[in-house]
DNA sequence: CTTATATCAGTGCCACTGAAATTT
DNA sequence: CAAATTTCAGTGTCACTGATATAA
C-alpha cells in the first residue's frame, strides 16, 4: 500500500524549519535511499528464478562482458565496488551453482581467475533478457527521464571520486573502458 | 582508489551494442545503485560514533519529528519502508542503547508505542548536527542539483508507487502529512 | 623479508518467512 | 470466531575485520 502523503516531501518541510541550508541535500540522499530500496526489490524479486541476486547477477554479466569470459577475483571486487571477502563468497555460490569456474592465473599464481562457463552464459543472458523486459523495474519513466537521472548521477559519483574523470570529457575517455579486462 | 574509467559508461556502451532500447534504463538503475553504496558508506561511518547506522537513525529521527515523540511500531515500518520484524530489530537495539522505551497503546492494547527517550533526542540533535555538516555526504553538489534530482526521484517513487499522489499537485497536498503521526 | 592476492572465521546489520501470542 | 499487531526463531545475503596461506 502507498502512503497517503510523500514521505521525503514530509522530511524536507521539518528540514526547512529546521535546518533550511541542509534540507535539499537531505532531500535528495533520502530520495536515493528509497528509489535504491524499490528497485533492489523489484530486481530481486525478477531474477530469484535464476537463482541470481543483483550483487551476483552484475559478477555473471561482467564475465560475460569480457573478451575471454574471465577475470581475477580482485578485478571484479574493484569494477563492482565490492569488498573483497564479498567477491569471494559471490563467486562461491555461482561456483557451486556451475555458472562460473575457477582457476590460478599461469602468469602470477597468486591470482585466482573466476571464468564463466556456457551454462553461466546462458543463464545471465536469459536473465539479461528479464531485467531488460522489464526495463530494470524503471518502466514507469521514459527515456529522456532515465538520461538525464544518469547525468546528474554521474556529477554525484564524480564529486565522490567514483572514477577518474578530467572534467572536460563527459562521457569516459577513449582508451581505458574498452579493453580494461586485461590490464 | 577511483577507477581509471566510468564503469556505468563502459556498462551503457556494452548495452548499446546489444539492446539499445534498453540502455538507458539501465544506466539510471545502476547509477542509483552506485551511488547509493557510496552515500550509504559515508554515511554509516559519519553516524558509527553514534551507535546509530542509517536505518536507526531514521527511526529515531521520526520519532523525535513528532508531537508526543511516540508511534505505533507497525507506523514507524509504514513510514519508513521496512518489514515489522525489521523495526522490532530497530527498536531492540535503540531500547538497549535507552534512546527509546516501549510502552503498550492505551487505546489499542495490542499496539506497542515507541517512545523516544531525553537521551534519545539529544542523540539525534547531534546525529543531525554531524550529518548536517557533510550535507549528507553530497558535500561535492550544489543546491540546485540536489533539487533536480529530488524532483526526478520523485517521478521514479510516484511510477513506483511509493505514495499516493493526485498527478496534479506536485509537492504533496495540504493535510495529511502534518498530523501523520497521529492516525 | 616485504608485498600482493585470495581465502577463512567471525561479527553485525538487514530482509524475509512462518509461527506464535495477544488483543480487538 | 476472524482479523490485526507485534514478536520470535530461523535463513540468506552482504559488508567488514583480522588472521592465514600462497606466491611474487
Amino acid at each position: 500500500m502507498p502512503l497517503p502523503f510523500d514521505p521525503i516531501a514530509e522530511a524536507h518541510r521539518q528540514w526547512q524549519e529546521r535546518w533550511p541550508e541542509h534540507a535539499e541535500h537531505m532531500a535528495a540522499v533520502t530520495s536515493v535511499m528509497r528509489v535504491q530500496q524499490m528497485l533492489i526489490g523489484e530486481i530481486d524479486r525478477a531474477l530469484k528464478p535464476y537463482g541470481l541476486t543483483f550483487a551476483s547477477y552484475e559478477a555473471l554479466r561482467l564475465l560475460a562482458f569480457t573478451r575471454e569470459g574471465e577475470l581475477p577475483m580482485g578485478k571484479i571486487g574493484e569494477r563492482l565496488m565490492v569488498h573483497p571477502a564479498s567477491v569471494t563468497n559471490t563467486v562461491d555460490k555461482l561456483e557451486r551453482a556451475g555458472m562460473v569456474r575457477r582457476r590460478s592465473a599461469p602468469e602470477d599464481r597468486r591470482r585466482v581467475l573466476a571464468t564463466i562457463t556456457p551454462d553461466g552464459v546462458k543463464l545471465v543472458e536469459n536473465a539479461t533478457a528479464t531485467l531488460n523486459a522489464a526495463d530494470f523495474a524503471l518502466a514507469g519513466i521514459d527515456k529522456s527521464t532515465a538520461i538525464a537521472l544518469t547525468a546528474l548521477l554521474r556529477t554525484v559519483r564524480e564529486s565522490g571520486n567514483d572514477f577518474e574523470s578530467d572534467a572536460h570529457d563527459p562521457w569516459a575517455s577513449g582508451r581505458g573502458a574498452a579493453d580494461s579486462d586485461q590490464p
